[in-house]
DNA sequence: GGGTAATAATAAATCTATTTATCAAGTTGC
DNA sequence: GCAACTTGATAAATAGATTTATTATTACCC
């Protein structure tokens, strides 16, 4: 004989039975004002006995704001942006906000839909890790005058109204690439994709190594492909292979990337890093590979949890200030993909 | 000058600029009753002068009932449950859903308290991925008498009460297994895990294959590791080649072990698939080893698809039938890893 | 004991959209 | 010409919790 738990047992059957007003209910569930120990023991007694829960409907309607906010990414089946959902999910619940998760995909109409349902909805505010198009601009302007707050969370880094947190792609590409030069490499490699802002920041941060270290830049070791693919780093790699001189070291766009590079420097029976020094980025799947990829890590949980503390002080009213920039250090993790040069045979 | 977008704009401003009363323009909003041409028109027009987007909140009050399904995963990084959430979102949000993504991790604690949150949220419906837990127990009860269905997508199959969707663990398995004896194998290891109610389904596969074909059982090459990760596929891997008789072929519980197995493999000099066939399950990195790796896709995109239109359902009352249980078939893809018996030089 | 303050509890208004009951006006039928 | 019906619009009730204004009670001090 299990008890029927009912969904339409309200506030108000609740103070029927303890015997008080549906004001003193409230004041005991919502915990404020004046309430007798007494009273609050005879309305929680109440409660228990005929398995009320609080209708968060109805409380949003009447405090005028609810406890859900949005996060929206291009697709979530990349590892990249799910794992900044977990962070964001992760610290959005011990808050009590519940999270939205929205897949905007790359078509504007999908976009503009899902802005109007979160206007509908009356989310507390949204976090997005999407490109700069013509639908995100309307989506910033349309929130900005709901006064609804908005953070980028390694999203389009072009709305200079809005809070963002990005990773510091020049960083981190200056990093791996100084990393490559102080092991002796000079020759090194850039495989880059075309029409990518992160890949222009990348290609910056591999240009500042040369300069810093005053080391000679090979600006014909910049190829760029089509897309992110692995086949995309495939082509590349073999291109450069098939050159007079070809590189000793490699930096890839990303672990993908870089999986099609290992392909292309193992058909030519060439080893890493013995032959051929190659590092990745995102660090994904570089565990993986074989052998293990040196790869430069993206803070995406770190993204993650910046974002939604922006995002909550400014749902709460803590800070009205001005819209910050928040940058984030890539960090290079060494595996067995990178050595010194000269130790190879070729 | 650009029109400030209030979020306080309701359906009573609407009235008082259309000249009707708030019920014509309940009516013309939400598409019911009688409503003349031309007051639709004006009504329409002062809803658009005026920036009017109606409140979900209210009308859910009113309703008594959400726009909203609940998908809930252990984890969201798992681009198994990430994909089905995919489609999940998708057609979810052509019904006019939203979809909260609830990570439940593996504490018992925080399943609990998302349990009482889309309680109190008033859920249409959810949708879970989770594994047979107490807490899965008390919140299939919960839900059942709160009479909000709930739909098993590739989760715990425990609950006959419950709406379920799986794949078919048994025959893919048996597949992978039949490929490999049809290819001349006879030593075909199964790299499992313990405590998994699907490795044991795998297992069963497994067998059957055997039986089916009148092959003989080698019951001391089903080998169990302690989880499901690279390592694990590696230990168990290097312990199969340590013995007298080692396998000519492998059957993997999933891609990241096979990764796994491949390290082994290779550390013993021989190569994939001249001296060992491989194959790995879930088809996730299959595509990026080396070789490409042969493995059983499972149909996550129709798991999630299957699960949301069973939900929307019985949401819309449109199915009050007996819990239905659906399998799906899993798909062999063969890539690079697999070939015939004694093509090697072992 | 009267006056002030603090404490407890209540009644009633509020939040916004939906929906029912109601009313007015126009049409049809006998 | 009056009842019956259709159409178009309105007023008011409703959903369930929160909150303000209000009343009742107790406590305290001189």
């Amino acid at each position: 004989m299990r008890k029927e738990r009912k969904s339409n047992v309200t506030i108000k059957d609740v103070a029927l039975r303890a015997g008080v007003s549906t004001s003193t209910v409230g004041r005991v569930v919502g915990n404020y004002g004046y309430v007798s120990d007494e009273t609050r023991k005879k309305v929680l007694k109440a409660m228990r006995e005929i398995g009320y829960y609080p209708n968060a409907i109805a409380r949003s309607l009447k405090r005028r704001r609810t406890q859900t906010i949005a996060y929206l990414v291009p697709s979530i089946t990349n590892p990249f942006f799910s794992q900044i959902a977990t962070s964001i999910e992760d610290l959005a619940s011990s808050h009590e906000y519940n999270l939205i998760l929205c897949n905007a995909g790359t078509k504007a109409d999908k976009l503009r839909k899902i802005t109007n349902m979160l206007l509908e909805n009356r989310v507390a505010g949204i976090i997005h890790s999407l490109p700069c198009t013509d639908a995100l601009y309307n989506l910033v302007e349309v929130f900005q005058s709901a006064h609804i707050p908005i953070v980028s969370a390694s999203g389009s880094r072009r709305f200079s109204e809005v809070d963002r947190v990005m990773a510091d792609d020049v960083q981190g590409a200056r990093d791996a690439t100084r990393f490559l030069l102080e092991l002796g490499h000079s020759r090194i490699a850039l495989l880059a994709v075309k029409n990518s802002t992160t890949s222009k920041l990348r290609t910056k941060g591999y240009k500042e190594a040369f300069q810093q270290t005053g080391r000679k830049l090979h600006e014909e070791l910049i190829v760029e492909g089509p897309d992110f693919s692995e086949d995309s780093g495939y082509t590349l790699m073999k291109v450069l292979l098939g050159r007079s001189k070809p590189p000793t070291a490699v930096v890839a766009f990303n672990d993908v990337m870089a999986v099609g590079a290992i392909r292309a420097i193992k058909e030519e029976e060439l080893s890493i890093p013995e032959d051929i020094s190659l590092i990745g980025f995102d660090d994904t799947i570089a565990r993986l590979t074989q052998p293990p990829l040196s790869s430069v890590a993206l803070p995406m949980g770190e993204i993650g949890r910046v974002a939604i503390r922006i995002l909550l002080d400014r749902i709460e009213g803590k800070d009205t200030g001005e819209p910050k920039k928040v940058v984030l250090k890539e960090k290079l993790v060494v595996r067995d993909s990178t050595g010194q040069l000269g130790t190879g045979h070729g």
